[in-house]
DNA sequence: AACCTGACTCGCC
DNA sequence: AGGCGAGCCAGGT
């Protein structure tokens, strides 16, 4: 199991109308300073329909203004359409829809 | 094969 | 309190 095959598995972990800071994906994943990388293997190899990296935000809750599957626009809508409250059209609410604990992936 | 860079985050000054 | 540098992994040049 590669560090990235753990993203992705952190990632599908994030529940339908919650979502996680690359910070958690990466805690996750058993090193929180990981989260540049989880950026990345979401960059490199977003598999569609499989990893929800709309579901994906910084810590601030604000979408990465790099997102490339259909624009940052695109996410919030299917954020908004899963139930995910926004502050403003770029930031999520994150107090009240950030997931509260992500597992621990274990896998190696 | 080595170096640079990239969807980030935290700590120190 | 705000800005800058370091750390992490993988892929491209």
């Amino acid at each position: 199991m590669t560090t990235f095959d753990k993203v992705y598995a952190a990632v599908r972990l994030i529940p339908r109308g919650s979502v996680a800071t690359y910070g958690q994906i990466a805690a996750a994943i058993g090193n929180k300073r990981l989260a540049r990388v989880v950026g990345y293997a979401l960059h490199v190899n977003p598999e569609p329909g499989v990893i929800p990296c709309h579901r994906v935000v910084k810590r601030d809750g604000e979408v990465s203004s790099a997102f490339a599957f259909g624009g940052a626009n695109r996410q919030a809508e299917l954020l908004k359409a899963e139930g995910v409250g926004f502050l403003d059209d770029s930031h999520v609410d994150m107090k009240h829809y950030c997931v509260r604990a992500l597992p621990l992936i274990l896998e190696e």
